[in-house]
DNA sequence: CTGACAACAGACAGGTCTGTAGCGTTCCTC
DNA sequence: GAGGAACGCTACAGACCTGTCTGTTGTCAG
């Protein structure tokens, strides 16, 4: 019989192996679709026991929530780095985030959204990995609005934020079909359109 | 031994069997996923023998794509006749189709873009039905462009035409996760500002 | 040394999925 | 009324998938 298995939110517990499925899980969801993998895939490309995915996760669903988690906390990280590095002016700031994301969606690796696959994968909203896509997307949202509201002489704000909000999301899907030559090359001039319209 | 199936392009071959089956599975394919769908939902539901969906559609592959097929058809059925009751000025035209585009996420039952949805479950850029969505895509830039063509005064016409499909696209995809209440308010605005701000 | 624990390997139970086969029925056409 | 096409029903093969169980090995604390 298995022993009891470790609580693994614990201080000082080993992670390697856990972190070994969490990070080839990400790869291979990310890469073939977390509908696609099976857990011996997942198992096998670890070089680790079934027995131990099973100890760290309760669940594939569990599994594919944490990877989400990790992706989640990657963009926003990111995004704060992003911040720090740029000028301290609000609209710089939303510069240097609409440069980094046509960017990033432009490399040959680029799959889509991680959070937008998972949303069309598992159309139930209570999905535990959808709670999260869902999170990060209402979360973006709050950031563009915040670096609005830290501009000066916007007419509205809401619109602005929301306009904002379809370039990058559009970005983020356009980019998935079309490739590094898709219309993410123009993300950056469309958003200093679409505030430079807002300005009264 | 199940005899030969009539070819299904044929003229004149009785359609009642092949819609329902297709019918259904749209439906289903879209509510719950492509993948998550087994076919022995889409024949229960269908209230037709399996054999008659393997008679039909070589494989659920197959299936998958011809329904893919007919969204499609829906999709640029629907544009054009955007078109014709639109006044004849290519910018109006483009705001109608904006306009269209933002009623049609906005519905309750929207649950993202058909096309791109297939595209997160369908990693293999091979697989038939993903040859349709991408198809759906660049035609979808393609019409753009053509409305864009035909706009006076505009400085940039590729750069304009990718600044609308960075919207579109967005409107597509926030409406999935954000709901009736989400940016693709401002789709209509956004794109007066980018046309706007591209007139010379 | 011993007990607790993490990890390993591998088998397996139970379910689901795609696609095929067999066989009988209906319906249309000649 | 005879033949054939389309259809329905049921069963099934074979693959795959999740999650569990058994049993063994290594390690470290007390």
């Amino acid at each position: 019989m298995p022993r009891a298995a470790a609580k693994p939110g614990e201080e000082g517990t080993p992670e390697s192996v856990r972190d070994r499925l969490l990070n080839t899980a990400r790869e291979l969801f990310y890469r073939e679709g977390a509908r696609a993998v099976g857990v011996d895939t997942v198992v096998a490309q670890s070089g680790v026991a079934k027995t131990s995915l099973y100890r760290w996760f309760p669940s594939k669903d569990a599994l594919i929530a944490a990877v989400l988690e990790q992706e989640a906390q990657d963009r926003w990280h990111g995004w704060d780095r992003t911040i720090e590095r740029s000028d301290p002016a609000p609209r710089e700031q939303l510069r240097a985030e609409l440069a980094g994301i046509a960017r990033f969606v432009s490399s040959p690796k680029y799959r889509g959204c991680p959070f937008m696959n998972v949303t069309a994968e598992f159309p139930d909203p209570e999905h535990p990995a959808r709670k999260i896509a869902t999170g990060v997307t209402v979360e973006l949202r709050r950031r563009v609005r915040g670096l609005v509201d830290r501009m000066e002489d916007i007419r509205d704000r809401e619109e602005l934020t929301d306009q904002l909000v379809l370039l990058i999301d559009g970005a983020f899907s356009a980019a998935q079909c079309l490739g590094p030559d898709g219309p993410q090359k123009y993300l950056l001039s469309a958003g200093d359109a679409l505030i430079e319209a807002q300005k009264r």
